[in-house]
DNA sequence: GCCATTGTTCAGCAAAATTTGAACTAAGAA
DNA sequence: TTCTTAGTTCAAATTTTGCTGAACAATGGC
């Protein structure tokens, strides 16, 4: 379960991660709820949430805490703040902003 | 020659686009300098460099004037910044904080 | 122990992105 | 006209993404 160190936080893959339709609405998502269970987030399969979960978490804008059976999932608000001013919160302005993403048909993995 | 209307600028696209390094490079440089000849702009080769213009310009980011047999480029500020306000600026800065990006070997196209 | 829940990981696949080199177009100079 | 400059476009190759389904691991309840 990798999560990089603030300091190596990388730009280009913070831009390739958010500019997922799917990881933006997780993003938003979070930004409205704040830490929220993996399994509350269901905007695809369960496989491809998890890989998803995965590119957000290894960029270093999410941040995942296991307890007992369940994933919690919170934004590294922080550490992007400090490492990319400002661009977090013009992200999540931009996505609410624009047409809701992704919610017309959920797929879920059942 | 595309060039979106600014209600058609895509949040996906834009950070899509932001996220390639040598794109990165070109919107940092057009930052500095304002408009500026495809000439001067060699991150990449020749052909490589008008597939990188042509997703800028694709996606809203930038504009693209001809003028006799040179090409002029420049950041589309006033609409993204109408669209995503402070997203454009965000990335700027964090790409100038960020260690430079792609400019130890030019790989010029002759 | 068995079972359900929650999520990861893997192999495989289709689609998209990136890069290269060659051919091409258009404008201007000689 | 011929040549050069500036840049696009195309086909082909490679790499990366995104997605699925199946198998797997870990926890907690019965």
């Amino acid at each position: 379960m990798l999560h990089p160190d603030p300091g190596q936080i990388e730009l280009p893959l913070v831009l390739a991660a958010l500019s997922d339709p799917t990881r933006l609405s997780i993003i938003r998502q979070l930004a409205e709820d704040g830490e929220s269970m993996c399994r509350r987030l269901d905007f695809a399969s369960k496989s491809n949430l998890s890989y998803h979960f995965a590119k957000l978490r290894e960029a270093g804008i999410t941040r995942t805490r296991i307890e007992g059976t369940a994933r919690y999932i919170s934004l590294r608000r922080d550490d992007l703040d400090a490492r990319f001013p400002g661009l977090l919160d013009s992200v999540i302005t931009a996505a609410a902003a624009y047409p809701r993403i992704m919610e017309a048909e959920p797929v879920n993995g059942k």
